[in-house]
This record gives structure tokens, C-alpha cells and sequence, in this order.
DNA sequence: GATGAATGAGCTTTCATTCAT
DNA sequence: AATGAATGAAAGCTCATTCAT
């Protein structure tokens, strides 16, 4: 009869952090749609409605993970590139930055992967999330120019073409990252991947 | 009042097979969750009742689905390459042979690179996947393991690794014809994703 | 485990109907917020679940509810009066006519009466019922019109006047059949109102 | 982190009156349920545990609103009705004072009006409404019964009657300001109910 | 006098599934 | 082979209310 409303003893300390990084995990493994406030709250230990003390919907805590997790992947890729490297050096760096980053916060990469499904999937996501996207793509192509600019590609190659072999290889390594969790065999396939971009994985030796 | 029972005139010609498909469609683009009986079920013309004429529940169908799309892939994929040629023309066919099964039937790759994760999310397909799953991945590993023997390969990458790379190659190129639906873009990637594979992207004739 | 679905033995005769009946009565006596999906299926037997599979919204189930009542209105009025009488006497009939129906239909008038401000605080509603409402104004106003042109009323009075001296009558009167539901005081009362058209409430024969 | 307790620069002024003004408002267009502490709180600057210091509860407010609305409609009639003047003349009067009130304050009437509806529906509302209810009409009752006994009235009307027929006109002109918020329709129908009360509605000069 | 954080109850709606016909 | 009617469970979200600060 009386023991409505907010509760003696509830500390409430990060409350707001917590919920993102538990919602940052949640829609990186489950998934948007899986991702039910209660299941959410529970984790956090809260209840469904305090949720919306720090989001006003489901959507806006996602663009909210999301705003997050593109600042945390550029700066790692933008820390790990230099403007007076070799592309080359360039991409070796972000690649073991990458996996790195994968091993430690393997939700924040999950998430990244996932979000072009989950915004096909979910138009309010797509419409919330479309404005602040992009960022990575633009890093990764003004690398690319540059690299172009100081003759270091093969001439056939656009900027373009070489950014969207990037996002291919960086893409299927974080999705080989997120399938099999093998510290040994990724750290062996990433070796591979070197040799692969220097151009010594087939026959090698080629012969005289 | 009594117009129950089936109605005349609703040819069940078919009606199984545009079910399958369509589920097929229906997992690829908007995932197991966002996959309702309602909504296939109107888009194949039935009720959601008639749906389990043909399969026992959404799991099973999701199973039937994914036995289908793994036959066709790896019949795709055994068409596109030779026990007798080298891995490397062999990789080329086949990334050639998937860009085309990509154009024709985005479902089926869309459902392919989809079903990790949606086992991953729903532990009820996980289980029933398992059992009939990796047969794509055994015909990568037997090819690598074949170069090896010949000796086609830098000694110093494993069959595990090559299969591995091959697996972050195509899944990226999946991944990317997904996103991108733009076919100049896709097949000028594809040709210097091939320049990459023979060593010719980076500082190309460098020398003298 | 296995207990989901349809239970066996339930009758389902009329469903819609009665449905449709409790929603008027729940929405007249209720209000539109007030009435809940859970109260409403409650008193008609079957569970929130299964109103759905009549009315796509709550909103749509008080269109219908609206257009069903509206029908029934009119046609009590359009019964009630006749082209060829006087308007005094249409007035006449009509307030018994309507009085009838309060008490016999209650739900059916106070719905009626409670549309205009369920409306205004509703949005949804008052879009989806504007399009098929003013009937009732329509017919008063054609009578009035009528009266009009036969010369039965004092040429100081419009027939826009007219009306709306009627909706205040009748809504006054709609309204206090609600408050107070008491037979004997509204009959007393609505004789009373008859005397008020005819002139002979204040200072009688007055004269000598 | 520190920033809880009162504001500094929160000019507590009036905010008592602000909160009783916007609840009146908002009880009388949006209703009781659908007026919610949080719009309430927004339209008046502040937050909904604030509304607390100043109401125990919801339908406390209620109350208090009511006590005010009821003091000011209480007033307006008294300042126009003499005991002295003719029943006629008092009844004319009084519909335009509430005529002008209706303008002035649209809130203030159509909170009246609301009041029985709300009072049904909500039973605490009607619990704590009740006793302080009933002004009003106690009010109209002597001004008919005096009109009776100086013999301004056809003796087959009781005094009970008339009330109820003033109760009946004065709520139609009421829900008819509200629904129709157009001045010189109603100036003109208020023109128009005067020659009722004085018969000179229908069939006019009737004949010599 | 006012805030931010939190709650339990309840709302509308959707879902996979069942069953008699 | 297919339907219409119905279900229990659960989803996202809102509400009036509480409490420490």
C-alpha cells in the first residue's frame, strides 16, 4: 500500500556508465532485437523503468552505445597510423591495434560489426545512427589518397578499390576474431595476413 | 460461419517450396528474431496456422533452411574449383563463382555470413545447426591441405592458416557485396583483391 | 512445456459482438484511457491476446464502436421525426425518442455524448473518427431549414441558431440522464421542456 | 555529483498558484488520467517529485482545484442573480456572467462540466469531491423556489423541475462553448435561447 | 523548496503456437 | 491443406510515487 516509489539504500553509483557498457555487450552478442530492457536491467541491477532515467527509448540508448564505440575504434585506428609511415607500415600497425583492441573490449568490435545488420534490420536505427556514421570510412580512405599521392600502390589501384579491400580484410578478421575465440591460431592467421599483403604466400620462392 | 477447413480454389502448388524461399529471404535480411510467422506467412499467402503443415516450428524451419542454402553453396563452390589445378586459380574461380551466386541469389550468401551469429543469439538453432554445419569449411581445408602437398605455398603458412585467411577473404568480400549493392565497385575490388593474392598492390615494380 | 496455443472447448460464439458491446458500454462509462484492454476482455471472457484478432488498435476498436453507435442514433432520430410535420412536434418526438434510448441503451447516448472530448484529448481518435461524424448535426439541420421555409419559426431565429438551441437541449439533456438516474424526475423535467418550447413556463396567463 | 537540493536562482515564486493554474487547465481539456504529474511538472518548470511539497497526491490536487473552481463559479452566479430581480431576469443574467466567464476563463468551465464525469470514473476523486460538492446547484434551487412562491411561474412546474431545466440549459450552453469556440455563433444562439425562455420561438405571431 | 534516481504496477501490443473444423 | 479463434508469455514503455541530498 505504501511501498511505492524509489526504494531506502540504492546507491546508484555509475549507474548511467554501467548501463551503457552492459548495453554495448549486450547488442554486440545478442543482438538489437534480443536485447530486452529487462534482461538489460537485471545485469545492471536495476529495473526496466530506470532505464528510461538515462535513455528516452531503446533506440536512442543504441545511437548512445554507438556515438561511443565509433569514438573509441577511430581514436585506436588514428593512434596506430601515422601520416609520414608507409601505407604498408600503416595497415600492419592497425591491424595488430585492431586485434588488440578485440582481445580487450571485444564487445566494442562485435558492435562495430554488427551494426550494418542491425541498421538494415531496424529503420529507427538506421535513421538515428545514419547522421554520425562514416567516420572510420573516412579515415581509412584519406590514408589511402595519401598513400596513392606518394606513388607506394600499384597504378591500377583507386583509393577507393584499396579502402574497400581494407574494410574487406578488416572486416573478415574482426568477424574471424568474433567466430573462433583462439588466441594462438589469430595471432597465427594475422602473421599469415603480413605475408599475404607483401606478397609471399604463393609460391614463394617462385623459382628461376 | 461454416467456410472453415481449406478453401477451395488455392492451388497448394508450391506452396512448401516460395515458404522455404522466402523464409530463406526473410533470415538473411531481417534475422531469426525479426522473421515472424506473421509476416511470412502473408507474404507467401497463407496464415501463420498453415505454416506448421510444413514445418513443426520456427526452429525446424530455420534448420530446413540452412540445410538448403549449405547444399547450394557447396555445390557452388565444388563447381568452381579442380583437384588438378593450382590454389591459386582455384581461389580465383571460386571468389569469381561467389560474386556471381551473390548477384543471383543475395539470400543465400546473406543467410550464409548471417548464420553464426544467429546460432550465437539463439541457442535452439545452435543446436540444431551444429550437427550439419562446417562442410564448407572442410572443402577450403582439403583444398589448402592439396597446395601444401604440391607445394604451392610459402612453407611457413599452415593449411589451418590458409583456410583461415581464405575464410576472412570471403567472408569479407560476403560482407561487403551486402552492404555495398554497387556491381562496378564490387568487381573492381574483386580484380585487386587478385592483385593482392599475387603480390602486385604494394610498391609494385619498385625496383629497376 | 507444452500447454501454449488455443485451449480445447471454447465457444467463441459472438466473440465480436460482445466485444464490441462491452467496449461502448466501457468506453461510454469509463472513458476512452480509462478502459483497458484487460478489463474489456476480462468482461467478455477471452484474453487481451485475442482482441487483436478483431481490432487492429484500440484506436480502431473505438471507431468501430463509434460508427456503430452513430448508426443507431440517427436512425432513432430519423424515426422519430417527419418531413411533414411540424417542427415543434418533431422536437416533441425526438426528445422522447432519445429519452427512450437512455434509458434502454445507456451505454448507446452517454458514448455519444463523451466522443467530443475523448476526441479532443485523443489525437489518434479524433483523426480516425472526423471523417465519418456530423451526421446527427446534419439531420437536425435540415429539419430546422424545413421549419424555416414552411415560416413555423420567429424570422429573428437562423437555422444555424436553431440547431444549436437543439444540441443544447438535447445534450443538456443527454447529459443530465446520466447524472441523475432517476425515471420520474426526467419525466417530470421533460415535461417541463415541452412547456419551455410552447412559451408557457414564466409569468403564465400572467394578464387578467 | 553535487549538484542535488534546491537550486540556487529558482525563484520559488508562486509556484504553488503556476501549479493549481496548469492542473486546472490540463484536468479540464486533457482529463484526469491523461493529465500526467510529468507534463504538469514541464508545464510548470519543475520536476514531478517537486509537485509533492505542494499536494500529497494526485487526486488531492484534484481537490484542491476543484475547491477553487467551485468558490469562482459559486461567485460569478451570486454577483448575478439578485434576490430582488424577476426569476426571467435573473436567468438571463446568469447565462451571460457564465457566457463571459466561458471567455475569460475557458478552463474554469469546462472543469465544472468535466467534474461529474471524472468523479465517476475515478471513484477516490468522487470520495473526496463529495462533500464539498453540490454548491451550485443549492444555489439555483432557492432562486427557483423563491421564483415559485412570488408566483413568476406556471404552477404545474415544481421547483425541483425549473432547477433541473436551468441545470439542463446551462450545461448545453456549456459543452456548447466548448466544442464550438466561436464567438458570434454563440452570441447569437445565447440571443436565440433568450426568446425561448420568453416563448417566442416558434409559430410566432401565431395570428389575430 | 527542489532535485535525480529509483520503483512496482500496469499499459498496449506482438509473438509462436495450438486446436476444432 | 488450410482456416479462424484463441492462448501464455513477454516485449517496450509510462505512471504515480518515494527518498536521500
Amino acid at each position: 500500500m505504501s511501498k511505492l516509489g524509489r526504494p531506502t539504500n540504492c546507491a546508484g553509483v555509475d549507474t548511467a556508465q554501467r548501463l551503457l557498457i552492459e548495453a554495448r555487450r549486450s547488442f554486440a552478442t545478442q543482438g538489437y532485437a534480443a536485447t530486452t530492457n529487462k534482461k538489460l536491467a537485471q545485469s545492471v541491477g536495476i529495473t526496466t523503468a530506470a532505464i528510461y532515467h538515462y535513455f528516452p527509448s531503446k533506440t536512442e540508448m543504441y545511437v548512445a552505445v554507438f556515438a561511443d564505440v565509433q569514438e573509441l575504434v577511430c581514436k585506436t585506428i588514428e593512434a596506430s597510423i601515422s601520416p609520414d609511415a608507409e601505407i604498408s607500415e600503416n595497415i600492419s600497425n592497425m591491424v595488430d591495434s585492431l586485434a588488440l583492441l578485440t582481445v580487450r573490449e571485444p564487445a566494442v568490435v562485435a558492435f562495430v560489426m554488427s551494426v550494418s545488420s542491425e541498421a538494415h534490420r531496424h529503420p529507427e536505427v538506421l535513421k538515428a545512427v545514419l547522421p554520425v556514421s562514416g567516420r572510420i570510412g573516412r579515415i581509412l580512405l584519406q590514408m589511402c589518397e595519401r598513400a596513392i599521392e606518394r606513388g607506394e600502390l600499384n597504378p591500377k589501384i583507386s583509393a577507393q578499390s584499396l579502402e574497400d579491400m581494407l574494410t574487406v580484410i578488416l572486416s573478415g578478421l574482426g568477424r574471424f576474431n568474433m567466430v573462433y575465440k583462439d588466441a594462438r591460431r589469430t595471432s597465427e592467421l594475422i602473421k599469415s595476413m603480413k605475408l599475404l599483403l607483401v606478397g609471399e604466400v604463393f609460391r614463394v620462392p617462385s623459382n628461376a
